[in-house]
DNA sequence: GCATCTCTAGAACGAACGCTCTATCCGGTA
DNA sequence: TACCGGATAGAGCGTTCGTTCTAGAGATGC
């Protein structure tokens, strides 16, 4: 049998999650199919069983790991999909060296990322946050400190030498990056269709450019 | 850990009763009490019983309106919110002669609604759609239909006489500005914060100017 | 050897799920 | 009066839910 000693995931490297994932910990296993799955099926939608069938677990194991319940998985999982796609999107606004075309870039990603997957995999904790909006507040919580830290690093991008943009400026250019960004993949993911990523990263750059110096 | 499901969380806030006012069809009832339970808990989270209760109707009267069950009640509730919104934001375009004044006032008046409702009651299509994403193609379509909806009503404000927008400008605008006021009402829903909003609106307005004549 | 600890394994519980079913009420027609 | 179809009413079906529980496997220390 797979037996997994238990090694503290230590720094997230840069990985596509998958479903199998075998050479994990256990306990990264079941964080990575509870954050693949609510990411496509939302909180209610996905069960414990389910998650500890696809990451090849025992429900023991999801609740020594996790003796909160589902929703202290639900806090994981959304931290998980956090780093996620901050390391994307740290990877991606460094390879390239003008904001705007960095934030095409990132619509570009997204637009992959989602026709890869059949247009069933979004944001990896909107569907999350979204179902549990008014009654599990540590879900919300490490939901908006995901949006948070992915507005700081387009606040960085913004600000790096040479754009010529105004501190505060860059401060409110990034929460609407960020937003945007949200409702063009909800948009794209509803319709099935990547224009509302291509119009958002056109729009997003001349309004980028239109801030500059 | 005390043994609860996942209907109360936390001590649920004191919420405004789903249950219409008397007056209304039962029908009618349960299509606005279904549209606004999913408008919070999504489609997996509402169940058909907690729909008929809060509409004041009978198990039997749901199935007696409704033959295919919870997924063409889910139908029946978009296409209400889609109305719905419809409606406000035709009300609202209308009520400022610049594009980009009324989309302001737009994000205004989602402000307002998010924050009368403690952060609860997002887009109304949004959470039932995105929890459906891959499995159920007719709410999916419904959802589409309503994004498109509002788009058109946007588009023929970015087209009335006198802006100078060119009418392929005016089609992606539009798809941006439905794009941005979804991801800002979302991520004004997670930071329980407004920010977003005004963000979203000051881009946009500046973003549609720049597109005229 | 034994003790101890972490982790795996899955049966079992009560509650809620979507849905089916039969029974009853009720206004309009014959 | 009898009848009939639309609407209401809810018990009950089988399934799945989140969670709890006990038992054992495997490594480590004495």
């Amino acid at each position: 049998m797979k037996t997994t000693t238990a090694q503290d995931e230590t720094a997230a490297p840069p990985r596509r999650a998958a479903a199998p994932a075998h050479g994990l910990s256990t306990r990264e296993r079941i964080v990575r199919s509870a954050s693949l799955l609510m990411q496509r099926q939302g909180y209610d939608g996905t069960g414990i069983k389910q998650i500890s069938r696809e990451a090849e677990a025992t429900l023991g194991s999801v609740y020594h790991f996790f003796p909160g319940g589902k929703q202290e998985l639900a806090v994981a999982a959304v931290q998980h999909g956090d780093q996620e796609f901050a390391d994307a999107l740290r990877e991606v606004l460094a390879g390239e060296d003008d904001p705007g075309v960095a934030i095409i870039a990132c619509c570009r990603m997204l637009a992959d990322g989602l026709r890869a997957s059949d247009w069933i995999e979004g944001c990896p904790v909107t569907a999350t946050a979204l179902g549990t909006a008014g009654r599990a507040p540590d879900i919300q919580q490490a939901a908006a400190e995901a949006f948070a830290r992915w507005q700081d690093l387009v606040f960085d991008k913004l600000r790096q030498p040479g754009t010529g943009i105004a501190e505060d400026d860059a401060r409110d250019l990034a929460c609407t990056v960020i937003s945007t960004l949200e409702g063009a993949e909800l948009a794209a993911q509803v319709s099935r269709d990547d224009q509302p990523l291509r119009a958002a990263g056109k729009h997003l750059s001349r309004l980028i450019g239109s801030y500059r110096a």
